[in-house]
DNA sequence: TTGCTCCTCACGTCACGTGAGGTGGC
DNA sequence: TTGCTCCTCACGTCACGTGAGGTGGC
């Protein structure tokens, strides 16, 4: 029976360090003197507080390795442990690698001095969205405002009739490249706070969890063609590749103030193989 | 300018991280209602948001992040930031995987179902070591008590007569693999608390830091073979190597009841190429 | 009046590290 | 008496999430 001290020498493990694992259960000292409240350990518990940092070491919890030093439990047992933790470890470390293309991605930005280009760019997760959308197909570039106007007027008098209401900003979802001018199907599509029924013109269904590379583009809708292609760069450089429609998020559009107006452009991403 | 709510939704940032970058001061409204408390935004900050998302992305405490969003940063200091941070995110991938094989390494042994075998390996850092200490050879494997203990003799003398007191369990330094038998040289070191003169015979200096892998070892001397096995296995089934004299510590050694001895057998490792 | 949004505390998270203030054995 | 070791609070960490309890505008 040796004090907390000459304990944590043996074993490298600071006096607090053991203090906590006697708070938390997981490892207590032989005896504890009730006057004083001196802890004493025995040598023979050393096995323990190794299997404790052992398992601390592949990356279980505290809370995690209580049960796992239990006698009663098997290897088979042990093995579906050892195998979630080796998925989780897996999975952060392809996590890690995309961070370090990100980075390796603005640096190689940095360097040709265009960085200010992808400054903005965020990639991010966009939840489910309940929606209600009529999709229309625009002829000519210049036929977009009417097009799309007319689409979002129908959506909204559809909803106002159910008795939904606007949960968030209206979006467009483009089925085909930004580059296709002639012929565009666009999807008018407003979230809604409550399932309504459909109709031919309008279709009512949630839109999928999405991730999604984006940037807000500030001032009139004449020159997206930047954003999208700083996007479609951003996508290329850090390994993914397009995977959906892009929509067109209208953060803040008032007709009578169009350089005012906010836009945030989308691209739903997937890692590329 | 919006309330807080619609800019949480419009950002899909809960309201929750936008009070809180308020409190920081990461991202402060434009402005707050003295009587009511209320915080307003305008779309024009979304961009700022954006930023601070993108950055944290990358890897960045909020607390890095803040001098980052000055206008004053050149690109040249973001490269650095960004280089530090690649470095970092490197290790970390490093370290990962490192887990990676142990886990892994735990599961060969299970199925191999002799995974009580390495159930108490440790890799641990061992800090330097000031010590003093006593090399002798010995000739053949049954003279290793009386040489070890007329040299530990000796540099328990040396170091009273000093002044220095022991600092932890003593230990012997093991120049040449485990399976040599025969004119064995090993160092017999006691760890003392200040540094005093050596000698010709008594060497004082600091045992450098170390990383090792280690096993602790109860009751008689006699069967050690197994615990070296078990820690060269490791050793190899991890992707490291031996990287120095291994080392015995004897944390419980009272020759009158051997059957309670503990002994840790470390083995000082590095990375294998 | 009823929802809805917003507010400010206060507490919890995970595995400890770092004092503050005080006690027992040589 | 002086060090040294040990003790028990209490607070901090990082980036928020989760109530509790209360207020203002439709």
């Amino acid at each position: 029976v040796i004090k907390i001290g000459d304990f944590a020498r043996l074993s490298h493990v600071s006096v607090v360090t053991l203090r906590h694992y006697d708070e938390i259960g997981l490892l207590t000292p032989v005896a504890v003197d009730d006057v004083t409240g001196y802890r004493y350990y025995a040598v023979t518990q050393l096995p323990r507080l190794n299997r404790i940092l052992a398992l601390k070491d592949l990356g279980f919890s505290l809370e995690q390795i209580a049960p796992m030093l239990h006698d009663g439990i098997t290897p088979a047992q042990l093995g579906e442990m050892l195998t979630l933790k080796r998925k989780e470890v897996e999975r952060h470390i392809t996590e890690e690698r995309a961070r370090l293309a990100r980075i390796a991605a603005r640096l190689r930005n940095i360097e040709k001095e265009d960085h200010m280009a992808d400054y903005d760019v965020v990639l991010k997760t966009v939840p489910p969205l309940l929606s209600a959308s009529h999709t229309v197909t625009i002829p000519t570039n210049g036929e977009v405002p009417a097009y799309l106007n007319a689409a979002f007027a129908e959506v909204y008098s559809h909803v106002k009739q159910r008795g939904a209401k606007e949960n968030g900003p209206c979006l467009a979802l483009w089925h085909q490249p930004a580059a296709v001018h002639v012929n565009e199907e666009a999807e008018a599509a407003v979230q809604i706070d409550r399932p309504i029924p459909g109709t031919d013109r309008v279709m009512v269904y949630t839109l999928p969890v999405t991730e999604v590379v984006s940037i807000v583009h500030q001032g009139a809708f004449s020159d997206f063609r930047q954003a999208h292609a700083t996007l479609l760069e951003w996508i290329d450089a850090n390994g993914y590749r397009v995977a959906g429609a892009y929509r067109e998020v209208y953060m803040q559009h008032d007709p009578s103030a169009m350089a005012e107006a906010a836009t945030e452009i989308q691209y739903p991403v997937a890692q590329a193989v």
